[in-house]
DNA sequence: CACTTATATAAGCGTTGACTTTTATAAGCG
DNA sequence: CGCTTATAAAAGTCAACGCTTATATAAGTG
């Protein structure tokens, strides 16, 4: 049972995006999901049970709502796995590469979160932004 | 249509691996899977298919062989995807971190090729060292 | 307490997807 | 050339998956 397994799915791809940015209730995820791919709450209720049992989601209820938070050892699995790809596109002469390289990966370590992205088009609206652009048959 | 569509298949996920040691034929992909996943010829040409739909491998005709590669793109996007994440996992300290971080993202860089892996068990065999181990139903 | 809000579970259903077997294409080779 | 090898395409099957509607659970609130 693969992490990659579970973020084959577009809707669960875009809850994980949206717990990066710290916790999360279901219903606050519901309401941005139900915006911008159109299903119910059942549905998303069951992504997010997938997304617990592939461990990459774990949940705190603080009374009747349910606190998500995302479970990152999964997600270094998927990274561990690409690891062998890097390689690919890290590879520029060896030696000014490296510096390149670490330049880039300096720099994103110590930025932590960011800003609110909130507020999304319907999933019938053009693209916006959003990394993970991907419509709902 | 996103790569982690493609990458949800732990045969195609296989196929990539083996691919990441240098181009493949098909035939000798399908040796491999086949010995391993236990699925027949059609089925394996059927992933290739795939993954070249979703530009994860580059085929090359030569005679009657095909020469398959990995086409890092897709794979760079996903990379560029777990970004939002590696926050959770490269952040201890933030001061001591950042020089743990980068001592084992430096180790990875230059590690170029590896060795021989093949000769994997059947699929019935007990866990060999594979990094991606999962079974068929 | 009845009533609402927050969330999960259950059951059913259509579609997709990963197989299979069968067949086509096309390059080597005697 | 006919025959084999290497690979893909076609057509059909069955299970898994994502969704829906309906319903359960349980905490807040007047």
């Amino acid at each position: 049972m693969h992490a990659f397994d579970a973020l084959g799915d577009p809707v669960r791809r875009r809850i994980l995006e949206l717990l990066s940015h710290g916790e999360q209730t279901s219903g606050a995820l519901t309401s941005v999901i139900r915006a911008e791919f159109g299903i119910s709450q059942p549905a998303i209720s069951q992504h997010l049970r997938v997304l617990r049992e592939y461990g990459l989601a774990s949940v705190r209820a603080e009374g009747t709502r349910r606190l998500y938070a995302v479970e990152a050892a999964p997600l270094r699995e998927v990274d561990a796995w690409l690891e062998r790809f890097r390689g690919f596109w890290e590879q520029r002469s060896d030696a000014l590469g490296t510096e390149l390289a670490r330049g880039r990966r300096e720099r994103r370590l110590g930025r932590r979160h960011g800003g609110g992205d909130a507020h999304h088009a319907a999933h019938h609206a053009a693209h916006d932004g959003r990394t993970d652009e991907e419509e709902r048959p």
